[in-house]
DNA sequence: CTCGTGACGGGGG
DNA sequence: TCCCCCGCCACGA
Protein backbone atom coordinates (compact mmCIF):
# COMPACT_ATOMS: atom_id res chain seq x y z
CA UNK A 1 0.00 0.00 0.00
CA UNK A 2 1.25 3.01 -0.90
CA UNK A 3 1.00 5.36 1.66
CA UNK A 4 2.22 8.98 1.21
CA UNK A 5 5.04 10.19 2.49
CA UNK A 6 5.44 11.06 6.27
CA UNK A 7 3.55 14.21 6.05
CA UNK A 8 4.25 17.00 8.34
CA UNK A 9 1.35 16.33 9.96
CA UNK A 10 1.42 12.86 10.29
CA UNK A 11 4.50 13.47 12.44
CA UNK A 12 2.08 14.89 14.71
CA UNK A 13 -0.49 12.48 14.92
CA UNK A 14 1.96 9.58 15.38
CA UNK A 15 3.18 10.85 18.34
CA UNK A 16 -0.62 11.55 19.72
CA UNK A 17 -1.45 8.20 18.92
CA UNK A 18 0.94 7.29 21.46
CA UNK A 19 -1.07 9.26 24.32
CA UNK A 20 -2.43 6.37 26.88
CA UNK A 21 -6.09 7.21 27.57
CA UNK A 22 -6.06 9.06 30.73
CA UNK A 23 -2.69 11.02 29.77
CA UNK A 24 -2.26 14.55 28.00
CA UNK A 25 0.53 16.10 25.82
CA UNK A 26 0.84 20.05 25.30
CA UNK A 27 1.37 21.53 22.15
CA UNK A 28 4.57 23.05 22.97
CA UNK A 29 5.84 19.82 24.48
CA UNK A 30 5.32 17.55 20.91
CA UNK A 31 6.72 20.52 18.80
CA UNK A 32 9.69 19.74 20.79
CA UNK A 33 10.02 16.68 20.19
CA UNK A 34 9.81 17.17 16.53
CA UNK A 35 12.11 19.38 16.56
CA UNK A 36 12.98 20.82 12.81
CA UNK A 37 10.41 23.48 11.98
CA UNK A 38 7.72 22.71 14.10
CA UNK A 39 6.28 25.06 17.00
CA UNK A 40 3.20 25.19 19.66
CA UNK A 41 1.52 26.95 16.74
CA UNK A 42 1.59 24.52 14.07
CA UNK A 43 1.06 21.75 15.96
CA UNK A 44 -2.09 22.89 16.96
CA UNK A 45 -3.07 23.97 13.66
CA UNK A 46 -2.27 20.29 11.60
CA UNK A 47 -4.45 19.29 14.79
CA UNK A 48 -7.20 20.21 12.76
CA UNK A 49 -7.60 17.21 10.97
CA UNK A 50 -6.77 15.02 13.78
CA UNK A 51 -10.31 13.89 14.02
CA UNK A 52 -10.03 12.33 10.37
CA UNK A 53 -7.23 10.53 10.78
CA UNK A 54 -8.42 8.44 13.84
CA UNK A 55 -6.01 10.38 16.29
CA UNK A 56 -7.03 11.24 20.31
CA UNK A 57 -6.70 14.66 19.75
CA UNK A 58 -8.26 15.70 22.96
CA UNK A 59 -5.35 14.22 24.47
CA UNK A 60 -3.42 17.30 23.31
CA UNK A 61 -3.74 20.75 25.50
CA UNK A 62 -2.12 23.88 25.71
CA UNK A 63 1.13 24.15 28.55
CA UNK A 64 -1.69 25.90 31.05
CA UNK A 65 -3.46 22.60 31.26
CA UNK A 66 -6.39 23.44 29.60
CA UNK A 67 -8.14 23.33 25.80
CA UNK A 68 -7.80 26.29 23.39
CA UNK A 69 -10.77 24.95 21.39
CA UNK A 70 -12.44 28.07 21.46
CA UNK A 71 -12.72 29.05 17.83
CA UNK A 72 -12.61 25.59 16.27
CA UNK A 73 -15.67 23.61 15.04
CA UNK A 74 -15.59 21.17 17.90
CA UNK A 75 -17.77 22.54 21.28
CA UNK A 76 -15.39 24.48 24.05
CA UNK A 77 -15.77 22.21 26.71
CA UNK A 78 -15.98 18.63 24.59
CA UNK A 79 -12.44 18.35 25.13
CA UNK A 80 -12.41 18.65 28.31
CA UNK A 81 -15.69 16.07 28.87
CA UNK A 82 -13.53 13.70 27.00
CA UNK A 83 -10.82 13.73 29.14
CA UNK A 84 -12.53 13.46 32.60
CA UNK A 85 -13.92 10.50 31.32
CA UNK A 86 -10.61 8.84 30.85
CA UNK A 87 -10.06 10.18 34.97
CA UNK A 88 -8.35 13.83 33.98
CA UNK A 89 -9.87 15.75 36.87
CA UNK A 90 -9.70 19.67 35.86
CA UNK A 91 -10.27 22.24 38.06
CA UNK A 92 -13.62 25.15 38.08
CA UNK A 93 -11.74 27.52 35.70
CA UNK A 94 -11.37 24.29 32.80
CA UNK A 95 -7.23 23.30 33.83
CA UNK A 96 -5.49 20.32 34.82
CA UNK A 97 -2.50 19.62 36.99
CA UNK A 98 -0.35 19.06 34.12
CA UNK A 99 2.69 17.50 36.56
CA UNK A 100 0.46 14.93 36.71
CA UNK A 101 -1.03 13.65 33.80
CA UNK A 102 1.68 15.03 31.09
CA UNK A 103 2.71 11.93 29.33
CA UNK A 104 6.37 11.41 27.82
CA UNK A 105 7.33 9.44 24.91
CA UNK A 106 9.69 6.79 25.63
CA UNK A 107 13.03 8.39 25.34
CA UNK A 108 11.96 11.89 26.32
CA UNK A 109 11.01 11.56 29.90
CA UNK A 110 11.85 14.87 31.62
CA UNK A 111 15.27 15.71 32.61
CA UNK A 112 16.01 17.09 36.14
CA UNK A 113 17.26 21.05 36.26
CA UNK A 114 19.08 20.24 39.26
CA UNK A 115 22.46 19.76 37.11
CA UNK A 116 22.60 23.16 36.34
CA UNK A 117 23.80 24.51 39.19
CA UNK A 118 26.72 22.22 39.46
CA UNK A 119 28.10 23.14 36.02
CA UNK A 120 29.12 26.88 35.12
CA UNK A 121 30.72 28.58 37.62
CA UNK A 122 34.77 29.16 36.73
CA UNK A 123 35.19 28.61 33.06
CA UNK A 124 35.05 31.49 30.32
C1' DC B 1 4.96 35.84 -5.41
C1' DT B 2 3.08 38.34 -0.73
C1' DC B 3 -0.21 38.94 3.25
C1' DG B 4 -2.82 37.32 7.06
C1' DT B 5 -4.39 33.79 10.12
C1' DG B 6 -4.12 30.42 13.97
C1' DA B 7 -6.33 23.79 18.66
C1' DC B 8 0.51 28.13 21.18
C1' DG B 9 4.25 29.81 24.40
C1' DG B 10 6.86 32.91 27.10
C1' DG B 11 8.16 37.47 28.82
C1' DG B 12 6.98 42.00 30.48
C1' DG B 13 3.95 45.46 32.83
C1' DT C 1 -1.53 37.40 39.76
C1' DC C 2 -3.64 38.22 35.16
C1' DC C 3 -3.53 40.50 30.57
C1' DC C 4 -1.27 41.96 26.38
C1' DC C 5 2.22 41.67 22.84
C1' DC C 6 5.62 39.49 19.97
C1' DG C 7 7.62 35.50 17.79
C1' DC C 8 7.13 31.15 15.77
C1' DC C 9 5.96 28.40 11.05
C1' DA C 10 2.59 26.02 7.85
C1' DC C 11 -1.21 26.97 4.61
C1' DG C 12 -4.91 29.31 2.03
C1' DA C 13 -6.47 33.42 -0.78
Amino acid sequence: MNRDHPSYRHKVYEIVRQIPSGRVMTYGQIAEILGEGYTARTVGYVMHAAGDENVPWQRVINAKGGSSTGKVTVPVNLQQRLLEEEGVKFSEKGFCDLERYRWYPEGFEAADDDETATLFGDAD
